[in-house]
This record gives C-alpha cells, sequence and structure tokens, in this order.
RNA sequence: GCGCCCGUAGCUCAGAGGAUAGAGCGUCUGCCUUCUAAGCAGAGGGUCGGGGGUUCAAGUCCCUCCGGGCGCGCCA
C-alpha cells in the first residue's frame, strides 16, 4: 500500500515540475526520520533552490501550498531546511492495507502469470553431478529461487532451469574413481546408486581422485581419456558418467526439495553437444564476425573473440518492467572502436579462446550457445522427457536427443534471462553477453543478467571442527575457501539434518504432548527458516564466513524469530477463538471497515506506536519492489525481521485478550491480523513457511 | 600489470546522496501466576581504513593511497 501512495505523490511531484516548465530534476522520495514529520518527505527543493536561486524553504512551501489534492495524504508540509513532508490518512491507509493483504492472499499467487507475459528465465543452482551439495550451492539456491519468487509476485512469467554439466571435468574424475580406485563395473555402480546417500559416497571419492592424480601426474592422462570418452557418449566411462550423474542429479533434487526449491527444466551438457548446438552459434558467429581465426601469437590457430574495453554497465542494473526496451547504452556508442572484433591487429593474445586449435570448443563458446537458445536465437531446440514430478504435481522435465516425450511446455525463448552464478565468473559471464552483442543481439545482450553473489566460506574455527588441518596463516584469515576438490565443505544434508535435531529439541521441550509426526514437521519448517534466512540476510556482495554456531541460532535476526512473531499473532486469534465464541477470522477479516475507529486508535500522537506497526505492515509492497528492482533479497529478509520485531514491541505492550475496550481490542485484533499477513507473505517470498505453532 | 568486490561498534553485517549512523551476536542489569521468555526493556560500545575533492548536503559520488579477497587458462 505504501508504495502506492507514493508513486501517487511522485506523479504529483512530477506534475506540480511539469507545470513550472522543469523536465530535468529526478523527483526523489524517502522515508523521514520519524513519523511525527509524516509518511514520505521530499528534498526536492534543495535541488531547485539551487536552479531557482531562491530559499529551499521558500520553495518548499509554495510546493507544499501549491500541490493538488493526493487521494491518501490529509496534509503537506515543509520541514527542516526545506524537506515538504507528505502525511499519510491514517485510518485510509490502514483500511487499504487490510483489504490489500486479505486480497493478495488469495490473487496473487505464485505462477498465475498469463501466457502472454513475457517469460524470465532464471538459471540457478548448476551443481556438478558428482558430488553432494554444500552451502555455497544453498546460496545459489536459495538466492535464485528467492528471486524467482519476487519475479512472480511481481506478475512475471518466470521458467526456472538448473544447467547440469554432466560431461565435464568433475564427473570424469568420478567415473576415474569407480572405474579405476572403487574398479566397479557399471551393473555393481547401479546398486550402489539405489543405496541412500550416494551423492555423499561420491563426495569422498572424488576427494580421492584428487588425491589419487596429485601423488602421480601420469594419471591425468585417464581423466582426459574418460572425458574424451564421456563427450563422446561412448563405452564404458560413458554408460558410467550417464549412471552417476543422474544419480547425483536425483539427490541434488531431494535436497533441495528439502528447501522448497522446484525446477521447471534441467538442460543437460550432454545434448547440447550430441544436438550440436555448437555448430549453430559457431555457424552465427563466423558469419557475423563476431570471433575469427588467429594467425599468430599464443593463439595462432584458435578461434577468439575480442572484448570490448569496457564490456559492461554498473553491476546493478535496474529491472525493466515487461516487454519495455532495453536500457540505453550510450557508453558503447561513443566508443565504436571498443566492439570492434579486430583491432590493432596483433592484440589476440588477450582476446578470449572460443576454439582451440585442436578443433574443440570451450566452455565458454557453449555458454554461448545455450545463452542463445534461452533467447530463442539459436534456431535449434532439445528434445525433452519428464524427469521428475514433485508431490505438490509439478513436474521437472529433462533434455533429450532422442526423440523426447510428448506434452513438454516451450522452454526457452525468454524475454529476460537472469543467470545466478557466483562472482567469480563474472569475466566468463561478460564475455558470453560479448557474444550476444557481437552477434548484433543488442536487446538479449541488454536483458541477460549476471545476478552474482559472492561465495560462502568457512571460518577458520569451523573448518577446525570439521577436522580440517589449518595453517597459522590461515586460522588467522576471516574465512577459508570450501574445496570440492578437498572434500573440504559443509555438505547440504548434513547442515539440514543437524538444524532439523536442533529445532526437533526445542519443539519436544515446549509440545510434549503433541503428536511426533506434527513435530517432526514443526521442527522442519523450523530448520528450513533457519536456513534459508541465514543465506538470504546476506547481501549478495558479502561473503558468507560460515560457523555453524551463527547458522543453527534461532535467536536474535533469524528465521525462526520471524516465524515466532507470525505464531504469536496466530495464537492470539486461536485463544480468542476459545474464549469468546462469537469470534472468527472471517468476521475479522471482512467487517465493515470502521474508519471512525481506525481514526481514533491511529491518531497521532498517542496512536503512534501502533500506526508505526501499521505503517510497516502496509510497506511490503514497496520493500519488494526495491528488493526486485535492486535484485536484492536481503531487503525482504530485512523487512521481515522488522516487521516481526515491531510486532514483538507492540505485543509486549499491548495486551489484547485482556482489553477491556470492545472496540480497542477489535482494532488491535485487526492490526495483528494484517502484520501477519503481510509478514507471512514476506517469508513466503524468502521460501519460509510460518507454522501454527511452534 | 589490468579488472571487479570488500573495509562502518569487540564479532557478523544493514545503511541504493539527504534530517540524530543502525541491527543481531557477545558483555552487563532487569522482566515468566500474563496472548508461549525462540520474547521484551535498559546499559555500554563509532577517527564509517587514511588523505584530498565534488555538493546546499558524503558512510554513500570522484581521485589517490593503505589493507584484504577474487578474477584475468587452448580448465569448467
Amino acid at each position: 500500500m505504501y508504495h502506492i501512495v507514493e508513486a501517487r505523490i511522485r506523479a504529483t511531484l512530477r506534475e506540480f515540475l511539469r507545470r513550472h516548465g522543469i523536465q530535468d530534476i529526478p523527483v526523489v522520495t524517502q522515508r523521514p526520520p520519524s513519523v511525527a514529520l509524516g509518511e514520505v518527505a521530499t528534498p526536492i527543493a534543495f535541488e531547485l533552490a539551487k536552479r531557482l536561486r531562491r530559499a529551499p524553504r521558500q520553495i518548499a512551501q509554495e510546493i507544499a501550498t501549491e500541490l493538488l489534492a493526493i487521494p491518501g495524504v490529509v496534509r503537506v508540509e515543509l520541514a527542516g531546511a526545506g524537506y515538504v513532508n507528505f502525511f499519510f490518512d491514517r485510518a485510509a491507509f490502514f483500511a487499504a492495507a487490510f483489504s490489500e493483504a486479505a486480497k493478495a492472499g488469495t490473487t496473487l499467487r505464485a505462477g498465475s502469470a498469463s501466457a502472454s507475459e513475457p517469460k524470465c528465465v532464471v538459471e540457478h543452482t548448476n551443481i556438478n553431478p558428482n558430488k553432494a551439495a554444500h552451502i555455497g550451492h544453498l546460496r545459489n539456491a536459495a538466492l535464485g529461487d528467492t528471486f524467482v519468487r519476487l519475479l512472480r509476485r511481481a506478475g512475471r512469467r518466470v521458467e526456472v532451469q538448473n544447467y547440469i554439466d554432466n560431461t565435464g571435468v568433475q564427473v570424469a574424475d568420478v567415473v576415474v574413481g569407480f572405474a579405476h580406485l572403487e574398479k566397479k563395473t557399471a551393473e555393481e555402480v547401479r546398486a550402489l546408486v539405489a543405496a541412500p546417500r550416494f551423492d555423499y559416497f561420491c563426495w569422498n571419492l572424488y576427494a580421492r581422485v584428487t588425491q589419487f592424480f596429485e601423488e602421480d601426474e601420469t594419471r591425468l592422462a585417464l581423466r582426459g581419456q574418460t572425458l574424451a570418452a564421456i563427450e563422446e557418449g561412448r563405452g564404458a566411462e560413458a554408460e558410467l558418467a550417464e549412471i552417476i550423474s543422474v544419480a547425483v542429479v536425483r539427490c541434488h533434487l531431494r535436497t533441495m526439495e528439502r528447501l522448497g526449491v522446484q525446477y521447471d527444466l534441467l538442460p543437460r551438457e550432454s545434448e547440447i553437444l550430441r544436438l550440436k548446438f555448437w555448430d549453430a552459434a559457431f555457424q552465427q558467429l563466423k558469419e557475423r564476425g563476431a570471433i575469427h581465426l588467429a594467425s599468430t601469437g599464443k593463439n595462432a590457430g584458435c578461434w577468439v573473440m575480442t572484448l570490448p574495453e569496457k564490456p559492461q554497465g554498473p553491476g546493478r542494473q535496474v529491472l525493466e518492467g515487461a516487454g519495455a526496451p532495453p536500457p540505453e547504452r550510450p557508453d558503447l556508442q561513443s566508443d565504436p572502436s571498443g566492439t570492434e572484433p579486430q583491432e590493432a591487429g596483433d592484440s589476440d593474445d588477450d582476446a578470449k579462446v572460443i576454439v582451440r586449435s585442436n578443433g574443440t570448443v570451450t566452455y565458454v563458446g557453449k555458454d554461448i550457445a545455450y545463452q542463445l537458445w534461452k533467447f530463442g536465437l539459436l534456431g535449434r531446440d532439445f528434445a525433452y522427457r519428464r524427469f521428475h514430478a514433485y508431490p505438490n504435481a509439478h513436474t521437472v522435465w529433462t533434455t533429450t536427443s532422442d526423440g523426447g516425450e510428448s506434452g513438454a511446455p516451450e522452454f526457452g525463448h525468454a524475454a529476460d534471462v537472469y543467470n545466478v552464478i557466483d562472482t567469480r565468473q563474472a569475466y566468463l559471464q561478460n564475455v558470453v553477453v560479448a557474444g550476444l552483442r557481437a552477434l548484433g543481439f543488442e536487446n538479449e545482450a541488454a536483458r541477460s543478467v549476471h545476478f552474482s553473489y559472492d561465495v560462502v566460506a568457512l571460518s577458520p574455527r569451523c573448518a577446525s571442527e570439521m577436522g580440517y588441518a589449518l595453517s597459522e596463516q590461515e586460522m588467522g584469515k576471516p574465512y577459508v575457501e570450501v574445496s570440492g576438490r578437498k572434500g573440504l565443505g559443509v555438505k547440504a544434508d548434513d547442515l539440514l539434518d543437524e538444524l532439523e535435531a536442533a529445532a526437533q529439541a526445542e519443539v519436544d521441550a515446549r509440545h510434549a504432548d503433541t503428536p511426533e509426526a506434527e513435530r517432526a514437521r514443526i521442527a522442519h519448517t523450523i530448520a528450513i527458516g533457519a536456513l534459508r534466512y541465514f543465506l538470504l540476510k546476506y547481501t549478495r556482495t558479502a561473503i558468507i564466513a560460515f560457523d555453524f554456531r551463527d547458522a543453527l541460532s534461532f535467536e536474535g535476526e533469524t528465521g525462526p524469530y520471524c516465524q515466532y512473531a507470525a505464531v504469536r499473532a496466530r495464537n492470539i486469534f486461536r485463544k480468542m477463538a476459545e474464549q469468546q465464541l462469537h469470534f472468527s477470522l472471517e468476521q475479522l477479516d471482512d467487517a465493515a471497515e470502521d474508519q471512525a475507529s481506525f481514526k481514533d486508535f491511529l491518531k497521532s500522537g498517542e496512536g503512534d506506536d501502533l500506526w508505526e506497526l501499521a505503517l510497516r505492515a502496509g510497506s511490503l509492497d514497496a520493500q519488494v519492489a526495491t528488493a526486485l528492482s535492486a535484485q536484492e533479497p536481503a531487503f525482504v529478509a530485512k523487512y521481515a525481521f522488522e516487521l516481526a520485531q515491531a510486532f514483538n514491541l507492540f505485543y509486549h505492550r499491548h495486551h489484547i485478550l485482556s482489553e477491556s475496550n470492545a472496540a480497542k481490542r477489535d482494532f488491535l485484533l485487526r492490526l495483528s491480523r494484517l502484520v501477519e499477513r503481510q509478514l507471512v507473505t514476506a517469508l513466503d517470498l524468502l521460501g519460509i513457511e510460518a507454522p501454527e505453532k511452534m
């Protein structure tokens, strides 16, 4: 609701400026430091003062008096050195927020976007299918999944892809492990796959293979042979690779399902190879002169791409509305030489190799082909088959090269593509986008977003707790890098198990007489709440130094704290229903808007504390909009926490059930209901459920 | 060498140019006969890495220096 009123104010201010012939001053609004100064403020008079060579206060005064009436705003005042402050109609705001929240629960559910809506493809998770998922992968999935939820709430049509690199070095290494260390046949591996936590077995085997190679470097030849066999899809190695990678992907899907993450499609690298996606992309790149054959220097014999001088704009792009034109890129136009594929002749040594001198394509090359396919620009498509059906009946598909099944939806053909990939791959993502641009797909290049984030590392204490011997130097550092190769890292399922056990202990202590199955369900919900909140509360640029103490905490700024606030509200409603036979949530929800009493209880001064809570609860839409345009899920996490905090304060100040004034009690109940709904919605956007009790 | 990110309370982090720099954890002190204490209240804690600059206004933008991290493979 806040977003709506704020937008009206901004529109009115823009109109005011236009009326005075001023077009180029951006309208900025902000939240005043306290509700005593209103709900929206603009410092625009300061900017105007410079232009008009007049005192800001004087200008602010004119704005305040000249502005047209704005629905939802009762008065406009000047304050400070020249702020213009807007005061909301508190009762009207509360009534509108209340009915909006009631409606949102039923009409704005995820996945309700119409088929005509331009599609966003979000690629996330992308774990190599050769070992168990670890906390780093969880951050990727939690960020990606939450961003998907945000897009869907904004009405966007979203397709979630989880790319499977099933023909890469990492899978090859585990194949070497099974074939040469374990000396197992395909049949034997097939039997092993059926056992629980096959991915854990691979985790350990992968670390052993790393050591196996380190002991004798000539053994690396095995990797090369295996990789080639897998890429060509021939022989025992390819068969093993298929068995292993499919089994590990199933483990990953199960792990991600535990935290409520689902996918629509699993595109596999094997199909990108089999269906010759690269050939199609190569053809285009050659024809458009986007790549060229280097004749001299260290890259002689390779097809290379020369990157423009400044390939990328700012890291944080503004999210455009559906179907809006792409942002302009004047920086590129002003530097025409930067887009020349061949500048200065002998600079090929700095160029990015796309095709090796032996004719094989690099990872980036395949990624360019994949990116083209996502936009529907490749001129080729996969065949598809069903891979897994979730309990909610949703099906995740995967790619295949042999005919495929009927009934697959249309995949790809995206208007916008978001690749959730850690920041270490920024350079490669830039190469992919430069490739699109060099092919003349300026629009798609501008709509290719690297949704980057920094990695999860381990605190030195955590690493040593896990039995990893640290050097003196490492102990002094703030964090230690996770290493799949060394087997150093916290496995996702282990962490989930620990969280569930810890939550279970808390639930058991509080609800001894609740049936065991229900206690387990609650514990699971709390565990996921703790984990997802922990992964989402940091902004994307922060390196998370993982520590069990922080991650296992259920107090303070955590998911369970937010869940608990929602549960408290529900407890009030439940107790109320027990004590007052005539009470029901339905009656609370659809009671005629008693704006007179709202006005009374929210009035300036004594009603300020209730108003602050109502205002915060009614600001969810603004927070979501900000989170979307900044592409920062942490903003939603922060909002949920602040709302929970405000509600806890309210909870202690106002004892609802014992409130003797019936009108006031009704109002406090409605306010609690609004908060509960908004909190549940905010948590849902984070992929966190609020349990009925905890 | 070039590029990107980070540096804010003892620790971990928020602060997308605006009003008095915040939160959580940790420490100390209170509050459970109450709608569940997974909670609340209070105390203490700051040269916003240093220095210049732009601006009516800088933790936020620019330059520079100092710390730290990550990229810049015919690996993926």
